[in-house]
DNA sequence: GCAAAAGTGTTTGAGGTACACCCATGC
DNA sequence: GCATGGGTGTACCTCAAACACTTTTGC
């Protein structure tokens, strides 16, 4: 069944850039894609836009059909559209950046994709398309937008020790940060707040946990 | 001559908010539209994507076509694509951000467009489309992003009174500032330099003419 | 007892904010 | 001489950065 135009029109995909913190580090979800272009290569989770579906929309059912995640909020970072990012025709992409928990990721791979799983940003495989480029910004965006207190309501676990939650922000901001000031600041930001339990693992001292606050 | 595809595609079209500072007020290009749909009413310069086109050069040869204004930076706003917001087909819009001092805005109506002008942000006329939202996020993106170095060296004219810079920075803002600690900032980024020119404008102590260093 | 991470305050410097008066001009 | 905008400096406060030792545990 056609569908004619009396000019040409490219494609519109949306991509979602799912970021979660794994093990201390900065963390992103990728799909291995199963056919032709790039077939076998790792990629961003996306598919076309629906005709008369919004932009925001198709993202969060793309992300859902290819790895069963449900996003949260969902904010664009841009369009990418160089002409020839795409064999297969003309195909201008829409990118979108969720943030997800890791114990609330439960990835399954959807029809189009043979894998859906969870790479460290440092550790990249080779991606398809653009992808690189495209995470390159992502990676900046959330550098430049996320705070503390972001990363505490939206990437933290339900509870979580003092340490692992400076180790997140570190690994997204890349600077080492002083533990006393980065405790001052928490205080100041009244964001987190002891569970009362602690957590035992190794020859030292246990740590308190804690959990986002309100 | 008929375009065909297997799956229905958007059209693509690129907007360019051009902002210039006039008369110490921030304003914005806009041009009246000549054909349905929204004829007569003012709306961003812009227009259809070519196939093999990028999307920032698309945008630079638009805006150049509709206003004859030759784009410097252009930074993009991010992609519009609710499913209604063009009445004629499924429209997705990339919207693009351009700066231009005013002393270098020459405003030629194209073939497109029945006229262009320039409008202050606190005035706008009914506009087309979604163009008022796009708008609205366009001017809360300058806010953020725009320092008082970019407006000297972006939106400023050759030479300016340290006054109409303040104003300028001013109504980017929002917010009043205090002239002193506006200058003491000013002597901290080293932005400008004196030019040795004054200028008379009333009954009053002469301005002395600043230009931006570098 | 020793290795390993948890936990805890003070000092300093930079930058931002608040604030009031004299100056040069046109009329 | 008066109305109008141009031009100038100080005091305070807030926030970020630097910095070292004690505590609790497993082995």
């Amino acid at each position: 069944m056609p569908y004619t135009y009396d000019h040409p029109h490219p494609a519109v995909t949306v991509d979602v850039v799912v970021f979660a913190i794994s093990d201390g580090r900065l963390a992103v979800v990728l799909i291995r894609r199963a056919q032709w272009p790039h077939a076998g290569k790792w990629a961003i989770p996306g598919g076309f836009v629906g005709i008369d579906e919004s932009l925001k929309r198709a993202a969060w059912r793309e992300l859902r059909e290819e790895t069963g995640l449900k996003a949260g909020h969902l904010e664009q970072l841009g369009a990418f559209g160089r002409p020839d990012r795409d064999p297969r025709e003309r195909v201008i992409t829409v990118v979108y950046i969720s943030l997800a928990a890791v114990d609330r990721l439960r990835l399954e791979a959807g029809s189009d994709a043979a894998d859906a799983k969870l790479f460290f940003v440092d550790e990249l495989p080779e991606l398809a398309f653009d992808h690189a480029r495209i995470l390159g910004h992502a990676v900046e965006r959330l550098r430049d937008r996320l705070d503390t207190q972001g990363v505490v309501q939206r990437l933290m676990p339900q509870s979580f020790t003092l340490t692992e939650l400076q180790r997140a922000c570190e690994s997204i901001s890349g600077a080492p940060t002083d533990k006393r000031n980065f405790r001052k600041k928490l205080r100041a930001l009244d964001a987190v707040e002891p569970t009362g339990e602690v957590r035992r693992d190794g020859p030292h001292r246990p740590a308190q946990l804690y959990r986002a606050k309100r």
